[in-house]
DNA sequence: AAAACTACCTGAGTGC
DNA sequence: TGCACTCAGGTAGTTT
């Protein structure tokens, strides 16, 4: 599924289209995703989009009398179009606005969800415990050695917990480690200072540099316009395993760690 | 408190 | 061609 750049590439994607325009109809053709689609958002017909904004991996859609909250789950994507165009398998939902375009949600695997809230949507439960956003001020080497401090666990596994940081899914958890020199199973709390400074820095690079590549594109993400990103040729060993390092040469491993595929170069990441 | 595991769902790919 | 099996970008909830 998307992780944070794709999510905000969604979200920049959708945003010019839905600002100022206004929901004139709901239709939901399957209400079954993780959680049953909120009857909620009927609310939002009639208003128009005041705000469409991301957290976390969560898409924030303002309207005066609430909050829809979209999560695009392992398969979803939004795309704006004309509402006569056919339906696809796997087209769950769409919202109809008044510029005569429509959005649609397509989601093979129905992990995502279409939630409501009248109130914050920060203090939602489902909000309300992330940790912060990687490319935000509150994420910096003094907050990741804290946040790292007691673990014992794995430092992919603690980049993957979203109370420590969100948005660090299980491709990039793979790509930051390696710009960094730093092996996914070494212990969270064992990691120096200096070493967890370097790992800020390179989520951030490595999030920034595939924002800019408009996300990742793996079997079945689009964009909302249809077309693919680009980032996929830059990653470094994500699916790369049996093949060369790009830095050395080594040959890239694949292992499991909490039942996630990882991968690394057994001599740049120590 | 943290770690391990389960569950939700469909589709693509592989080996026989 | 078909069947059985594995794996896939997320994450909440339960158990150890």
């Amino acid at each position: 599924m998307p992780e944070l750049p794709e999510v905000e590439t969604t979200c920049r994607g959708v945003r010019p289209h839905l600002i100022d325009a206004t929901v004139t109809d709901w239709i939901v053709r399957q209400p079954k995703l993780r959680y049953p689609v909120a009857p909620e958002w009927g609310k939002a017909i009639g208003q128009p989009f005041i705000d469409v904004a991301r957290r976390a991996k969560y898409i924030l859609m303002t309207f005066a009398n609430g909050v829809g909250i979209v999560h695009l789950g392992m398969s979803g994507s939004l795309r704006i179009l004309e509402a006569a165009r056919p339906w696809r398998k796997h087209d769950h939902l769409a919202l109809q606005l008044s510029t005569g375009l429509q959005m649609r949600y397509h989601d093979p695997r129905r992990f995502g969800a279409w939630l409501w809230t009248d109130g914050d949507p920060q203090h939602h439960p489902l909000l309300r415990n992330l940790g912060p956003e990687p490319l935000g001020g509150d994420f910096d080497a003094v907050y990741l050695r804290t946040a790292c401090g007691k673990r014992r666990g794995s430092i992919k596994q603690a980049l993957m917990d979203s109370k420590v940081v969100v948005g660090v899914g299980n491709i990039y958890a793979s790509e930051a480690l390696f710009l960094a020199g730093i092996r996914p199973t070494r212990s969270a709390g064992r990691i120096s200072a200096g070493r967890l400074a370097n790992l800020v820095e390179a989520i951030q690079t490595v999030l920034a540099r595939s924002i800019l590549q408009g996300g990742t594109t793996l079997r079945d993400f689009l964009h909302q316009d249809g077309s693919a990103g680009y980032f996929r040729q830059q990653l470094r060993v994500y699916e790369r395993d049996g093949q060369p390092c790009i830095t050395c040469g080594s040959t890239i491993r694949r292992i499991v760690i909490g039942q996630r595929s990882t991968f690394y170069c057994p001599r740049c990441q120590t």
